[in-house]
Parts: structure tokens; C-alpha cells; sequence
DNA sequence: TTAGGGTTAG
């Protein structure tokens, strides 16, 4: 080699590691580091330029400047003006990427491909189809932007003839179908697809144990999980969830130890998930150790996660950490007020859930279908019968906010608990759609706090129409009966049941005291210190017969004088 | 340039 050409290799090599080194900062989300290393280059291409474009509206999300940096660019290539368009599509602002992609010079299919996945990630499908529609040149990534899109608008049929007349696959066009599927609870179809994937991933697999989970499917998902090769924080994440939401918090945290044991670092999704399995679980301690890991990792800014923590900490009995969390939060959402407003309800605090509902509203915030039900539950946990009637009639003049299935069920529910059957049975003739399993089953659980056989035994009959696997319409019809002394009806529930082969599963619940877990299973009095424990519940439940005496004539002499 | 997980009621 020439000496002469020494130095001008040796140049090029550094404006290769410098480019490479603003990049790789710009991953590890120090845009500050990056800006630092192409100020310092003695010498910058157009590769430079490039990777601190992309770093400032995706790192520093600062769409602005990055435009600002765009117009100042010495020169420009199709990667530029795909990186300028992909920033206004992140940051919302259609018209800007519009703009900036009709002026590209020389657009490639990325181009399109930008435009494509910006339109469908901002919901503008019929844009997104048109311009799919245009584009002088398809490629895999155009095909599965187009099969996702569809899907998630819930035109599974016409996504999968996209997916069908792909000319080519990959796995994650493969991922996008089986995903489209389980989000619009097509498990079979998902089923169907994942079995005939030539090659699975990890992306797939999880999508698959999602739906699993989704269906109540634990068994299933678990089986699948254990076959990934290799897990990443994801399927981990999805299992775990999977399990909380199915009811097995121990499970879930179970779970969550052996994530740790096999080196997988939780992300801020994990800390949720565990954090809801305290909630279920009512583990105050674990529930702030992983209050306390949040700090550690700065997720305590996160909103999602402080909701979760919101939760965790009324659930497990300590709502003034729960409003400690809320008044401390940089930035509340919806989600943060209905949490909140639960909270208050939950723990029979009415006047403070509704004078944050009415916060809310001063704050110029707009309720949705699940703040009503807050505020309706907070109604129903102090017996504010006609509190919760005035809102449920008004939701939809006031707020645009149509009562669904759950309100009905939370408005029988105070009802049928204040023993007014009557007009709890119109509020079901009114409803405007076809029966509902939550409104069966708050009208048969009024039946039995009141013993009214024979709504009971119409709701339980409701019930095992919708679900006939349940034991749970034939155990409570069945003590229905045997308070009114109608033991032949027990006896002929009981046949049933096993006719049917409806078996019940013990209830069981356990306490944590000392160090010690304390288990309790329905029927069992083996406990050494059973006859101190009985006695104390009854004296807890004399006490609390007495202040709902106390409470009911409170509340029915507020509601008469005014 | 395309895919998978997380928060609120009952």
C-alpha cells in the first residue's frame, strides 16, 4: 500500500467508529454522549448526520429539533428523509410526514414502508390501505404492516387474505397473523396457524400463551412455555400475567423466582405483573419490597406502574400508602383517578371517592365506563341505594357513557343487597341486551343473603344455562335451600351435581402472621388453635352485625332528611 | 421499515 493513503484509511476508520459509537449510545438511550461524540468527529458523513437525526426524535423525543437538524443537514440521502418522516409518524403529526415524504427524492420501498406503518400505527387505516395500494413495490415488511394493521381493527378475515397472498413469509409475518387471531379471541384459528408455522420463535410462542391465558387455559400455556428454547423477558412477562389474571397469584410469583434464578433481569412490566399478584394475594410485605426494587430502578415516575401500586396497597388494606402514591404522582391518568376512586370504595370511604370523582371533573377530565362503576361501587359498599340509581340513570345523559353489562351487575348487586328485588328484577327486564352471567350472579347472591328462593333458583338456572361446568349456581342454590330447611331440594341439587360431574372445590384462604403461613381449607378443623379462632370470629362477626345495624339506620336517616 | 408482555371495577 501507498504510505501516502495511510492517513486517509485511518480517517475513515474513526468516522466509522465514531458513527457506529453514536449509534450504540443512542440504543443505550444517552443522547447527551451521542450529541458528544458527533460534535467532537473532526470530520462527519452523511451516516453521522443520520444517526443523531433518529437519536433526537426517538431518544430525546424532541421532534423539533430534529427537524430543525434535518433542515440543517450539509447533505441528505433516502435514509434521511425516511428518518425525518418515521419522526413526525412517532410523534403524531401525519401532516408533517406527509409533507417531508412527498418532497423525497428518491423514495425505496422503506420509504413507503415508513409511511405505511405510521399510518396504520395512527389508526388511519383507510389511508394506509390506499396507500398500500399505491406503492409501486411490495416487500415482506409491506405485506405483514398491512396483515397487522387489519387485524388489529378486527378484520381478522381480511388480514389473513393479505397473509395469504404474501408472495413471502418470515417469522414475524408469521407472528403478526397468530397475534391478529388471539387478539380478537380467535384461538382456534390461532391454534391452526401456530401448528403450521415451518419455523417457531419466541414472538409467536408468547402470542400463543397469551391466547392460552386468555381462554383460562393455564396448563396449556405453561406447556408451551416450558418449550421455548429460549425465553426472553417477554415470554416470561406474558406467562407470568397470564397467571395473575387467572387467579394464581402464588403461582405468577412462583413464577417470578425462578425468571430471577435463570438470570433474566425483570423489566417495568414484570414489577407490574408481581405487584398484581400481591394485590390478589393481599402481600403487604412482598407487595413493598417490590415497591422498593421500583425506587431502586427509577420506575417509580412510571403512571402505569404507581397505578399498580395504588391497587396493591388498598387491596392489602393500607389505603392512606395508596393515597400517598396518588398525590405523589408527576402525572395521573384516567387509570389513576378510577384507581383511586376503587380504592376509596373498597375501603367504604364514600365522600372521599365521590369528591375526587367530582375533582375529576373540575379538572376538566372525562369519566369513563369504569370510573362510573368505581363510584357506583362506593355507593353500593355503604348501602347508598338511591345515590347509585341517580348516577346510573344519569350516566348516559351526563356523561355519553351507555350503561354495559357490568353496571347493570353493580346496580342489581346494591339492590338485591338492600333486598329490592322488585326493582331489581325491572332494571333486568330493561336491560338492552341478552342476559349477563355478572347479573345472574349478583341476583343470586341477594338471594341467598336474603334467602328469596325462588329468584334464586331462577338465577342459579340462568347460570347453569351460561356455564354448566360451574359448581358455584348449585353450591349456593343449594344452601339457598337448606336455609329455608328444604332438604329435599338440597338432595336433589346434590344429584345433579354429580350427574353432571359439576365437583366443588374447597375454599381455602391463609394468613401470614410471624413469619408463618397459616392455611385454611373449607371443612378442615385441624388447625391446633381452631376453637380460639372460632371464637374470635364470632365475636368479629357480632361487631360487624352491629355497626351495619348502626350503618343502615345512619344512611336511611341521611337519605330521608335530604 | 414489520411481530409478542404490563395498570383501573366486580
Amino acid at each position: 500500500m501507498h504510505p501516502a493513503r495511510a492517513p486517509a484509511i485511518v480517517a475513515s476508520r474513526l468516522l466509522v467508529r465514531d458513527n457506529q459509537r453514536i449509534t450504540a449510545l443512542a440504543r443505550a438511550g444517552d443522547l447527551a454522549a451521542a450529541r458528544r461524540v458527533f460534535d467532537a468527529m473532526p470530520r462527519r458523513d452523511v451516516v453521522s448526520w443520520n444517526a443523531l437525526l433518529t437519536a433526537l426524535w426517538r431518544v430525546g423525543r424532541d421532534l423539533p429539533a430534529a427537524r430543525r437538524f434535518f433542515d440543517d443537514m450539509p447533505s441528505r440521502n433516502v435514509i434521511s428523509w425516511n428518518s425525518v418522516v418515521a419522526g413526525c409518524l412517532a410523534h403524531g403529526d401525519l401532516a408533517a410526514a406527509s409533507a417531508y415524504f412527498a418532497r423525497t427524492p428518491r423514495r425505496n420501498v422503506a420509504s413507503w414502508n415508513a409511511m405505511l406503518a405510521g399510518l396504520v400505527r395512527l389508526g388511519c387505516m383507510n389511508d394506509a390501505e390506499r396507500l398500500f395500494g399505491e406503492m409501486p413495490e411490495r416487500n415482506v415488511v409491506s405485506y405483514t404492516t398491512m396483515v397487522d394493521g387489519l387485524a388489529r381493527r378486527g378484520e381478522v378475515g381480511r388480514a389473513r387474505a393479505v397473509f395469504d397472498e404474501m408472495p413471502e413469509r418470515n417469522l414475524v409475518s408469521w407472528a403478526a397473523m397468530i397475534s391478529g387471531y388471539v387478539d380478537n379471541s380467535m384461538l382456534d384459528e390461532a391454534r391452526k396457524l401456530f401448528a403450521a408455522m415451518p419455523e417457531k420463535n419466541v414472538m409467536a410462542s408468547t402470542a400463543m400463551i397469551t391466547g392460552y391465558c386468555k381462554e383460562g387455559d393455564v396448563e396449556s400455556a405453561r406447556k408451551l412455555f416450558d418449550e421455548i428454547y429460549v425465553k426472553d423477558v417477554i415470554s416470561w412477562n406474558a406467562m407470568i400475567a397470564g397467571y395473575v389474571h387467572n387467579g394464581y397469584g402464588e403461582e405468577a410469583l412462583k413464577l417470578h423466582i425462578i425468571m430471577l434464578r435463570e438470570g433474566t433481569k425483570p423489566d417495568h412490566a414484570t414489577l407490574i405483573a408481581t405487584l398484581t399478584a400481591c394485590s390478589a394475594l393481599a402481600l403487604l410485605r412482598q407487595g413493598r419490597s417490590t415497591h422498593a426494587v421500583a425506587v431502586k430502578t427509577m420506575l417509580e415516575s412510571s403512571t402505569c406502574f404507581c397505578n399498580a401500586l395504588i391497587t396493591m396497597y388498598s387491596k392489602c388494606g393500607d389505603v392512606s400508602e395508596s393515597e400517598l402514591v396518588f398525590i405523589n404522582l408527576k402525572s395521573q391518568d384516567i387509570v389513576s383517578w378510577n384507581t383511586m376512586i376503587a380504592a376509596y370504595a373498597q375501603h367504604g370511604k364514600y365522600q372521599k371517592a365521590i369528591s375526587l370523582f367530582h375533582e375529576m371533573e373540575t379538572r376538566g377530565l372525562i369519566p369513563n365506563d369504569i370510573t362510573i362503576l368505581s363510584v357506583l361501587s362506593a355507593c353500593g359498599h355503604v348501602g347508598r341505594v338511591d345515590d347509585s340509581l341517580k348516577l346510573f340513570d344519569l350516566m348516559s345523559f351526563k356523561y355519553a357513557i351507555y350503561p354495559g353489562a357490568e353496571h347493570y351487575a353493580c346496580i342489581i348487586d346494591i339492590l338485591g343487597r338492600a333486598g329490592q328485588f322488585e326493582k331489581a328484577c325491572s332494571y333486568i327486564k330493561d336491560m338492552p341486551f341478552e342476559s349477563e352471567k355478572n347479573v345472574w350472579g349478583a341476583l343470586l347472591g341477594a338471594s341467598k343473603t336474603h334467602g328469596n328462593v325462588q329468584l334464586g333458583e331462577l338465577a342459579a338456572k340462568m347460570l347453569v344455562q351460561s356455564d354448566s361446568g360451574s359448581s358455584g349456581p348449585y353450591v349456593m342454590l343449594s344452601n339457598i335451600y337448606a336455609a329455608a330447611g328444604m332438604w329435599g331440594e338440597v338432595n336433589r341439587i346434590r344429584g345433579q351435581m354429580k350427574e353432571k360431574g359439576v365437583k366443588k372445590q374447597p375454599g381455602y384462604s391463609w394468613t401470614e402472621i410471624a413469619n408463618r403461613v397459616h392455611m385454611f381449607v373449607g371443612g378442615d378443623a385441624s388447625h391446633p388453635e381452631m376453637n380460639k379462632i372460632i371464637s374470635e370470629l364470632r365475636k368479629i362477626s357480632f361487631h360487624m352485625q352491629m355497626m351495619a345495624n348502626e350503618t343502615h339506620t345512619m344512611v336511611a336517616m341521611s337519605q330521608e332528611s335530604g
